[in-house]
DNA sequence: TTAGGGTTAG
């Protein structure tokens, strides 16, 4: 018997729902084959349907998943609408890819399809991600202007976007006016502001904000526990953030493996390995998804001990789990292979780097530059320095104090200079070893020059 | 569908 369009109707939005649950759990590929069979039966997907699965192959496995399940909505008949296009660039701003999701967004625009405050958000998440605060800033400008209304999303976003922008007092400002405009300000909204006033170094500001927390209706979760025990553990209260690491773990309330690689990397770094271990072991136990950070943390962890075999072991099982290493991976093995004295396998590492197209990896460079320099070998320092495309703080601290370790303290003073000049800096001691070296062997015309230099550079900071 | 975690210098 024929079904009326009705009940059609019905069936796929059953269907839909079916689907949706099953890509929720991870079972994409189930989920296709569900719909294999439902349209054999005649059940006909639609709109709702397709989305369903492109959200889940772009998160699943990219972008390009994303774009095909759209050019086989479009052999179905069913046109994409703006949840289609928020999908797509949702997925371009997952993986970075700013331009494509700019390129999406003018695509969704010469289809006719009206962007909604989602399409903004995402967009503007991206190019604030990205570093790009100014184009940001004319995508909400553009929002406003078209008439779409701002959501709560919309002004965190702006918010957690004007910390990353370097403008922490704005993002205060803007905070209060939200609270005395009546605009929505949720818990989400307390832990971008926690977060951001924490890194900006305004900790004061962050604790006034957290005590504000406690005397409203939103509970604080674990996202803001995380946030609090990160601050503690950057500005040397680790017995605070243990302790609320403690308090989260006895409680019940994590969900997963952020305050565990939190709390892990904390005891590393204190060299307390027997209970990053322990926590390492709690992590797996509970069976939270590993991802690249989690990984990461363990190879650093296994680096730190000193075994490289398991550290490389781990990386292998990270890949084999189809998980693809980053620029941290990279820079936590040419660093733990420098502090095991492999200087040269640590260079094979950033050659392999480069090979991937990977962008330029400031940290992994500047682990190699200073074991050479560890090891006095700072002409070859020097050479990685001048290959890099980028530079930074730890690149001439580190080649700087070598310099003066060896006792060239002309070349020295000539790379401090360099430095001061392309807006970077060295460490106090750094530059005092300097200073004290030059003073030394009696080289008074480089005394003066970099004396100047740092003149200046404290002007052009002030 | 916005918030939290992972690497380097003294």
């Amino acid at each position: 018997m024929a079904r009326s369009r009705a009940q059609l109707a019905l069936s796929t939005r059953l269907l839909n729902i079916g689907l949706a649950a099953l890509c929720r759990g991870g079972g994409v590929d189930r989920a296709e084959l569900i719909l294999i069979d439902a349209i054999r039966l005649g059940l006909p997907p639609d709109v709702v349907t397709y989305n369903t699965l492109l959200a889940a192959h772009c998160r699943a496995a990219g972008l390009d998943a994303g774009l095909a399940v759209v050019r086989r909505m479009r052999d179905a008949g069913v046109s994409p609408d703006a949840v289609t296009y928020n999908s797509l660039i949702a997925g371009a701003a997952r993986r970075g890819l700013t331009v494509r999701a700019l390129d999406l967004f003018d695509e969704m625009l010469r289809s006719g399809v009206a962007p909604d405050s989602w399409s903004y958000n995402a967009l503007m998440h991206c190019l604030f991600r990205s570093g790009h605060p100014e184009d940001a800033y004319r995508v909400f400008a553009d929002m406003t202007e078209r008439g779409v209304a701002p959501s709560a999303t919309t002004y965190n976003t702006l918010l957690d976007g004007l910390f990353r922008a370097g403008h922490a007092t704005n993002a205060y400002r803007m905070f209060r006016y939200l609270q005395r405009a009546g605009l929505p300000v949720g818990i989400v909204t307390y832990n971008t502001m926690i977060n951001g006033l924490c890194k900006s170094g305004k900790v004061g500001y962050a604790r006034i904000v957290l005590r504000e927390l406690g005397r409203t209706e939103h509970a604080p979760n674990a996202v803001t526990y995380t946030t609090v025990m990160k601050c503690c553990f950057r500005y040397g209260r680790f017995d605070q953030g243990l302790e609320t690491f403690l308090s989260l773990l006895e409680g019940g309330y994590i969900s997963d493996a952020f305050p565990y690689t939190t709390v892990i990397s904390a005891l590393v770094k204190k060299g307390r390995m027997q209970e990053a271990n322990a926590y390492c072991e709690l992590m797996i136990q509970s069976g939270s998804r590993l991802d690249n950070a989690c990984y990461n943390t363990l190879i650093h962890m296994r680096c730190q001990e000193g075994k490289l075999d398991d550290a490389f072991e781990l990386l292998n099982m990270m890949e084999v789990g189809g998980l693809e290493s980053d620029e941290y991976t990279f820079s936590i093995l040419v660093n733990g292979l420098c502090k095991m004295g492999q200087i040269e396998a640590a260079e094979k590492q950033i050659w392999s780097m480069e090979m991937m197209g990977m962008q330029s990896n400031v940290v992994a460079y500047n682990c190699l530059i200073d074991a050479l320099c560890k090891s006095h070998e700072v002409d070859a320092a020097i050479k990685v320095l001048h290959s890099m495309k980028l530079r930074d703080d730890f690149t001439y601290t580190s080649l700087v104090h070598g310099l003066c370790k060896v006792g060239r303290y002309h070349m020295a003073s000539k790379f401090l200079r360099i430095c001061l000049h392309e807006g970077n800096n060295v460490l106090a001691s750094a530059k005092r070893a300097v200073i004290s070296g030059l003073r030394s062997v009696g080289f008074k015309n480089d005394l003066r020059k970099v004396r100047s230099a740092l003149y200046m550079s404290r002007l052009l900071r002030s």
